[in-house]
DNA sequence: ATAAGCTTTGCACACGTGTGCAAAGCTTGC
DNA sequence: GCAAGCTTTGCACACGTGTGCAAAGCTTAT
């Protein structure tokens, strides 16, 4: 993914003017491993050797090169992280609670965002493998097994979030989709619905999959056909196109929207269409992202917890500096319906 | 900011399988400097050679180590990125935009996430100095001039975005927030209201305080007294209850709200009060953000342009490089009103 | 056949930090 | 006062990569 820049551009000397240990060591008056142990914790130096070189680094303004460090580990503190739709609230607010958390544990957020990443995701966890990273988390694309496996053959661990890989050694934290489905459409059915439709987009991701699926299979358990709509992007305008659609070709009394984001906008375009929610029509989304608590939605929704999701990846990195072996993590995190005013009351 | 575990924690040499250049130039048959000449553009290699060390290097799974490679020009090719307030629609935006055209020119996202940086940033600052980094976008928090007179003197530009810092050398890319309040000002007097609020929150940020600042100076220049909300976190909540609490003891018929999400709340809290919106109250937000087009607001605001934006920081990070200098860049980013269906018509 | 000029390539050094080793110094017990 | 044991500290090596230098090899012109 690196930009072809000749030598001259990515190696030239930039004017760096860092200050470094052997300039501290210089001017403290002692050796550079003197310097060095001041800053490694648990080694062995006195309390006079200690203050002269704490002082002398902040005359000096000394900052330790974290890539000269890293290079005797051969690993850096930094964690990958590889997202798409960073600006879609669900992923936004999964990013910035993984960020967070990843800093008030002492390690750092490296982003790739995989827009642009058509022909898959493998070049950016190529690029990330460079900086010797400690982990990889992957919150969007399928990385194929083949490049999972050699982060595991160098000792990179690889987080995949709300995805799998089949045959690879990776953890995964997925939020149980299959039940949430079962929820959402057990819901509608409490309602009285009987013609229901499922509302997804045409991305082919891991999620919009399982959830439609397992939602068509509760209805069709049911002895009910669901009516799918699968295309368009996974945004708010594809939800109020589903909804001009379906409502038009449909007398639907229930809809399940795989995202909030679909739901939403299903609901405005529902609107226009003078259905009333939700006594004509009931409204189930996933996902819980703040807009749905708006007043203007107050959109019925089955949550996943951010915080466990979040919890769980860090776990997962952890695992091993808490001497926890090297053992796979597998977690289907439990979600839960959030009542608020898009589904009819319980018959 | 880093996680005080002991050195056995973050120094142990974890279990890393890394292929070296070393490994590859021993099955290429040749020494490690043909194979670091090989990946090296314009450096002098045969073509055998090169082809041989190719072939060792796939065969072996060789990824540079960029810990090394950056080591020599004490310069690696990340660029830091300083933000809180990530899920926030327009901040999930700007970094969304921001670390894909960053990723587009061959740099990498280092992500560190201001939330908990209540004592300010330096800190996060610091910490990215570690790393050697191309340059520092700071996108949200208010680094004093010392630690930005700090990352110049080390040869490490400072971007910051929509945020000044008095008589410090860096560069700043600010969306004409004074302009923007102008243009809502203007509209909502044009559209007859002479009941004037401006709805802000309690957050001491930049662009709170210059564009309630501006839009008041507005109201006043037309020899109106506005009323003024300035309290709450920056989130549609705050909207909420700033319609609550204004429309109870006020009688408006016009408010600028300094962000859009602030205006999606004002407006739901309107309507809860069974004002009519644009009849009875004109409202006009600023960011356009995409939840402002959504049918239940379709909210009358000024844009900024995400493009322009990402456009100016990534110019000036790579000023230097494309030979134009080091002098500081200094953009104020033109806004425009976007017209929707929150104010009444014109006079 | 030979000389001049150019290309290719390995060696050794450098980049900045952490640390094993051993020497030096200090402390304690006899 | 001396020996044993412990702490402190500097030296030199290592980590992996890029590259200046010079030797070796190749090509071309005479």
């Amino acid at each position: 993914m690196e930009a072809s820049s000749d030598r001259e551009d990515h190696l030239k000397r930039a004017t760096r003017n860092f200050v470094t240990a052997e300039e501290v060591a210089r001017l403290a008056g002692v050796s550079r491993s003197a310097v060095s142990r001041t800053f490694t914790p648990g080694a062995s130096v006195s309390a006079d050797v200690r203050h002269r070189v704490q002082e002398a680094a902040k005359t000096l303004g000394y900052r330790v090169n974290r890539l000269a460090r890293s290079l005797i580990s051969d690993q850096s503190n930094l964690v990958g992280v590889v997202g798409a739709n960073l600006s879609l609230p669900f992923m936004a607010r999964q990013l910035d609670e993984l960020s967070r958390a990843l800093l008030r544990r002492g390690m750092q957020c490296l982003l790739l965002n995989a827009a642009e990443a058509e022909q898959g995701i493998t070049p950016l966890i190529e690029s990330i493998l460079e900086f010797r990273v400690r982990a990889i988390v992957v919150m969007s694309g399928s990385p194929p097994s083949s490049i999972i496996d050699e982060c595991v053959a160098n000792g990179v661990r690889v987080i995949l979030v709300n995805r799998q890989a089949d045959d690879a050694e990776a953890d995964t934290i997925i939020s149980d989709d299959l039940g949430g489905a079962r929820i959402a459409a057990e819901r509608l059915l409490r309602a009285g619905c009987r013609r229901i439709g499922v509302v997804g987009s045409g991305a082919r991701t891991p999620t919009q999959i399982r959830r439609r699926v397992a939602f068509a299979d509760c209805i069709e358990e049911a002895g009910l056909e669901p009516v799918i709509w699968a295309s368009g992007e996974t945004t708010y305008e594809t939800g109020v196109e589903a909804a001009k659609g379906l409502l038009t070709s449909h007398d639907l009394d229930g809809v399940f929207c795989v995202t909030d984001l679909l739901g939403l906008g299903f609901l405005d375009g529902a609107r226009v269409t003078g259905r009333h929610i939700p006594d004509d029509l009931s409204v189930v989304g996933f996902d819980d992202i703040p807009q749905s608590a708006w007043a203007s939605y107050r959109l019925t929704t089955v949550r996943q917890s951010m915080n466990d999701l979040t919890g769980s990846v860090l776990a997962a990195i952890e695992r091993e500096m808490h001497g926890k072996g090297t053992a796979l993590v597998h977690e289907v995190l439990p979600v839960e319906l959030v009542e608020r005013a898009t589904v009819r009351p319980a018959i």
